[in-house]
DNA sequence: CTCCTTCCCTAACAAGTGTTTGGTAGATTA
DNA sequence: TAATCTACCAAACACTTGTTAGGGAAGGAG
């Protein structure tokens, strides 16, 4: 039956996805060979191409199934009308949640996604960080304009600011720890918008 | 003269190493071909072994001359017996300084620092990472002590917010923008200690 | 039982990798 | 002038890389 072997062999393919993403994640793409992948998901390296066209299709996979879901989440909170402190605060803790599912993904696309970018097939990929930073600085921007954050600062370098901080968590980040995602995005929110002093 | 040659070859290698960082940062360090730095530097692939051993050589070089330079610096602010929150403004600072001059070597080491420090020869990148944490940790303690910082937050995840948001930026740092080293640093300072938000 | 699909293995390929070896033009030294 | 040294080139080496082609065991379908 072709529908369930569908499911099953999709199924098949996210595992495999996953270990890959992991490896990816961990060592770097270019560092990764087909055979580890193949390695640690128990078969020879022949064998993944069964599942996949290419070593570069898996990692076309892992990031655009990432950025698909990445920007469900934030087109909802964009959508949802919020003022610009709340807008912040929903996406700081959306890109948390986006780290604690898709870890090893984040972590890939944060180290390969500069050079990738300039390859046609990964073209999504600086589409997408113009459309995040466009979405970011406008926030920002009416948020200045309407006296809830500050106006001394260049507002490019406190987007990179918060985009940074938030993004970066994903190197270090690893799911079941002690603080949940949203716990964690309460702590970087605080920060980011209070700073780190006591307020005398 | 061999004290000459010395120099002079001394400076062929500084300006070798130069390019193999620029292009290690751009590409990556495994991405990177020997062939590819050659090509850049106007010579053949097997001339660069007459100036290094190795390619991981370069890499070793490029990184222990970064630290080197780095430590010197910290070493100098941490004896200076400042205040934390002093303390805390003279790292970053230093480390936007080092951004500056050094980007390449920054880039590099964060992207491969985390899987290059289980090889042994380049076990003094986990040596330089601990003594860091403690050197940020505990000034943060201090200060929180002294009631100059938050004690409402993880010490782990403040201190891991201050050194991402700072190091990060050299990925999109370049020297010569419209922004010196110092008066990024200055406004980082101004976003970590005092947050983004108007103090109402 | 037979056929067929699924999923993997074995074995190899061509291209690209870091590295070595021997040579050589040109300057430096004696 | 002869000898030596410096900094590179030319060509190859052994090895790893992503990828492919053919085969075969397992199990469901007819």
């Amino acid at each position: 039956m072709t529908a369930i072997t569908g499911t099953a062999s999709a199924e098949r393919r996210a595992e495999l996805l996953a270990t890959a993403a992991e490896v990816f994640a961990a060592q770097g793409y270019n560092a990764t060979t087909v055979r580890r992948i193949a390695d640690e998901a128990g078969m020879l390296a022949g064998s993944l191409y069964y599942h996949f066209d290419s070593k570069e299709s898996m990692l076309d996979e892992i990031l655009s199934a990432f950025l698909d879901e990445l920007w469900t989440g934030y087109d909802t909170v964009l959508a949802a009308g919020l003022g610009p402190r709340e807008a912040i605060g929903a996406l700081v803790t959306q890109s948390f949640r986006q780290i604690d599912r898709h870890g090893p993904a984040v972590a890939i696309y944060q180290r390969e996604s500069r050079h990738l970018s300039a390859q046609p097939r990964f073209a999504y990929l600086a589409d997408s960080q113009l459309k995040f930073e466009n979405a970011w600085l406008r926030t920002l921007e009416r948020g200045v304009a309407e006296g809830a954050f500050r106006g001394d600062l260049d507002v490019r370098l406190v987007y990179r600011f918060v985009r940074d901080t938030v993004w970066v968590a994903a190197s270090w980040y690893r799911p079941g720890g002690t603080h949940s995602p949203e716990e964690i995005a309460r702590q970087y929110l605080s920060m980011v918008l209070a700073g780190i002093t006591t307020k005398t």
